[in-house]
DNA sequence: AATACTACCAACCGCACATGG
DNA sequence: TCCATGTGCGGTTGGTAGTAT
């Protein structure tokens, strides 16, 4: 026999709250308190759960809820903090006053994390570059390799972006060693020939690169568009022409780094 | 203009821990 | 010490708005 529900399902209510329940919920807050969330939605006249009205006071209703975009301080300490804690979002909230787990949650999958992966990806290629020679790629052959040899890279959304980025940018010359998982570079560097790297995983680069979130430009120095590459930096296929600039000249890569 | 896709975020769910009888 | 209950936490889902095709 499990333990016995938080709460009667059978009748209440879930799903978005209204301006009605949210009232009825801070009136009685603020009158009552919340010493009992199980018996507060009775008490307060909400078809809700106890657990549902301790998530709306504490994620939207409470007085001291900072509401707006995170500063460039607050992601940074959420960036530092999850470095050292983990997924501790409590942990990390209670550092940012007027924030609350959830929204440093949100605020992490859908903005930091990137941020992060996409750091460390052009760190993690910067000390090979360091180690290594130019390499020049034929953007072409991306069309001839194996799907199992690329999946989850930054070439492999579609056909169309492949046929485009293959048409945008052929036989350039690039300092790139790690553009994707498992992507098979055809180097004309003896040595890099055929090489296999794999450094992110290919959740990461789906995260990375399938993303059309914006954030990132003002963050990462988009190289002009002297290249003749001619992507815009917006889209999908903007993010791979992104690619193909981001590693046109390892002189640029320092800049990189200033997250 | 219609459809598909993506990002965002509020809310839910289940588990773990804390507490009190 | 055990058990029932309440609360907190982190992972996940689903609705919606915006954008691309």
């Amino acid at each position: 026999m499990g333990r016995s529900p938080c709460c009667e399902k059978i009748g209440l209510k879930k799903g978005p709250w209204t301006k009605e329940e949210d009232h009825l919920l801070i009136n009685y807050i603020e009158e009552n308190g919340h010493k009992n969330w199980r018996a507060l939605p009775k008490k307060a006249g909400l078809l809700r759960c106890g657990k549902s009205c301790r998530l709306r006071w504490i994620n939207y209703l409470r007085p001291d809820i900072k509401r707006g975009n995170f500063s460039k301080d607050e992601e940074d300490t959420i960036i530092k903090l999850h470095q050292s804690l983990g997924n501790r979002w409590s942990a990390i909230a209670a550092t940012l006053p007027g924030r609350t787990d959830n929204e440093i949650k949100n605020v992490w999958h859908t903005h930091l994390k990137k941020r992060v992966l996409l750091k460390q990806a052009v760190t993690s290629t910067k000390q090979e570059l360091d180690s290594t020679t130019m390499v020049q790629v034929d953007y072409q052959d991306f069309n001839s390799i194996p799907q199992n040899n690329h999946q989850g890279s930054p070439l492999h959304s579609s056909n169309d972006d492949i046929s485009s980025l293959s048409a945008a940018t052929t036989t350039t010359t690039t300092t790139t060693s790690d553009l994707s998982n498992k992507m098979y570079l055809n180097s004309h560097d003896s040595d890099l020939n055929n090489k296999q790297v794999e450094h992110l995983d290919q959740d990461c680069w789906q995260d990375v690169v399938s993303s059309q979130d914006n954030s990132l430009s003002p963050v990462i120095h988009h190289p002009t568009d002297d290249n003749g590459c001619g992507f815009n930096p917006t889209t999908t296929h903007d993010d791979i022409g992104f690619w193909c600039d981001l590693f046109t000249t390892s002189e640029e890569m320092p800049d990189l780094l200033d997250f």
